[in-house]
DNA sequence: AACATGCGGGACATTTTACGTCCAGCAATT
DNA sequence: AATTGCTGGACGTAAAATGTCCCGCATGTT
């Protein structure tokens, strides 16, 4: 945050998504030569009605000069254009990097933040808050949101706010108690969300990881089987992405476990699950929490992760398939894509 | 128009007006420290409503924490600002000319586009340009606008708009013909502001320059008198500023009375009239158009001249104190502080 | 010469957003 | 305990944005 355009992107937020908007309108101006406004509005996809707007105020500005036989840019539109061109990319290359990264793994939306979240606690922030954003874009009245855990989970509920207290939004965590610090836990996480947005919530008490029989016994308490259920139908579903040998230590797994899943080449962990580098899932154990087929049949998958450690890990959990939106930075973004 | 700045300007004109809006508001919670909305509505100038929708996205955006107690800059508020402190001269430095060249001559709004008009045909479009929005902002439905001649008048009315057309406005030179090239003729300049807007005008058929006699005369025409009438009954007024010497050439005065007014010291030139530096009326003659009187009676009159080499004319003709609107340049607008 | 096409721009109903206004609930201070 | 100042909710109204349709006008085609 140093630059004049990191500064006006946080005072004015929607500039960049104007500025790019007309710019694309005079870019295709330019290329199509003299052109009508309807058929403008079909290339540049925007409403009749709306490109008008844009094009009155183009005007206004001196850049377009509209005739009777069509429209073609003034000298002073041509001018800026050329002026805009070695700009081009530090403007939008974040969005031209974002429409890759949604083409390679069929997402249907990206978001990049600039920077590197391994070299800048900023950076780490600033993808809370980008993911912040996403889910409140995402969310609908009476939905059911279930959250994982984690650092990145954290910055984000942290940073998270509504423009209007919806009590008929629920969160549920995704899974059990970590035996982490508990800001992580995904149990708080829950609540913190809930807390900021006069939304409810439930808790799940009980451990992640479960032997079969405990798994069953503790399924019979009304409580928690009431919790699960919900969280098996949430229609939202928001994780992180972990490298799978930092995450497997972390959950503590038993040596042998560890040892068979590196075996099998896992490699990245996403919602309590370890992916090989195909996005094929390598390890599955019993859980009271959303289960891969809970995933799959979520409505909205929303995964948060950044840093270029983490790209390869993130592009193995994009490979597996059911991750609808990717919150990312340039470096995780940049490195996800080279493990295409 | 080379850097980022000057092209968000172009693209997202109203940005900086935001930018500085929201810059206000941060800053003077920095200095205020913990503030209420109320208080801080009444410092900054806005109202309550107004404030509480820039506050919720400044929040959005990170940079406040506001508590039950009061708002204050978050961390990220503080470095923000930190960090736009070198900038703030080059984005709002124009925005502070303009509030001193207001208070020194006492106008209603003062308007200054980057530059210097002596040195760049571009500057001169944009005072044009800027010219043509004050003058938009200013009309109002039913107005009888009076505009003088000159180039600068010109490149005004050749780049005016209105986004839709009111038939009841009306455009009338503000004076006879000048002898000059046809294009900087006031009644072309009424016409020309007329066809690009759907309003209507009047032309004033009779020379400048009169003789007693002849301007009795030519006054008893009815469709002279009204005219004549419209003019100086206008609620708008808008003229461009010479320097006297070299418009008493072009108005090809006679030799004698080019020396008398040298010898009165006129300065600048304004509406058919000489002013000296202390802008007082230094020559005047009868004219079939606007009269000093109907200035006075004007309900806004809007000054647009720009350049260094014009800066002493302007300060001159705003002394006259007349003037409700200027449109100048930055080297003009200094120069016309300078001789304050 | 008659015609069809595509143009900008006017018009208007409708939806969406911004705004002014008032108030409830809360925390700190008197 | 009362008061003050704070945020945030609520809501009717004003204003702006938008979708939709149409008209007159050039231009190129039949």
């Amino acid at each position: 945050m140093r630059n004049l355009l990191e500064i006006q992107k946080k005072l004015v937020p929607d500039m960049m998504e104007i500025l790019q908007k007309r710019y694309d309108i005079l870019h295709r101006i330019s290329t199509s030569g003299k052109i009508g406004r309807r058929s403008l509005a079909a290339e540049v996809d925007l409403t009749e009605r709306v490109l008008r707007s844009e094009l009155e105020t183009l005007r206004a500005q001196g850049l377009l000069s509209i005739g009777t036989d069509g429209m073609a840019l003034s000298e002073a539109g041509k001018r800026l254009l050329e002026d805009m061109k070695p700009l081009v990319k530090e403007l939008f290359g974040l969005s031209e990097l974002e429409e890759r990264l949604q083409a390679a793994f069929g997402l249907k939306r990206v978001v990049i933040v600039p920077g590197d979240s391994d070299e800048s606690d900023h950076v780490k922030w600033e993808l809370g808050r980008a993911g912040a954003h996403v889910l409140r874009d995402s969310m609908s009245p009476g939905d059911v949101v279930a959250v994982m855990g984690g650092s990145t989970m954290f910055r984000m509920a942290a940073q998270f706010s509504m423009p209007t207290a919806q009590r008929d939004n629920w969160f549920v965590p995704a899974r059990g108690g970590l035996g982490e610090s508990v800001d992580y836990q995904a149990n708080t996480i829950a609540s913190e969300l809930a807390k900021r947005t006069g939304a409810r919530y439930r808790m799940l008490h009980v451990p992640d990881h479960l032997s079969e029989e405990a798994y069953q016994s503790i399924m019979q308490e009304p409580g928690v089987r009431e919790v699960v259920d919900m969280i098996r139908g949430a229609r939202i579903v928001v994780h992180g992405i972990g490298d799978a040998m930092t995450m497997a230590r972390r959950r503590k797994l038993v040596p042998e476990t560890m040892e068979e899943i590196r075996k099998d080449g896992a490699l990245a962990e996403a919602f309590g699950y370890y992916f090989d580098r195909d996005g094929k899932v390598v390890h599955r154990m019993a859980t009271a929490g959303l289960r891969l087929e809970d995933i799959e049949a979520a409505g909205v998958v929303i995964g948060i992760a950044g840093g270029r450690s983490k790209g390869e890990a993130i592009a193995s959990v994009l490979r597996f398939g059911h991750d609808d939106i990717l919150v990312t930075d340039e470096a995780g973004a940049l490195e996800a894509l080279r493990h295409h």
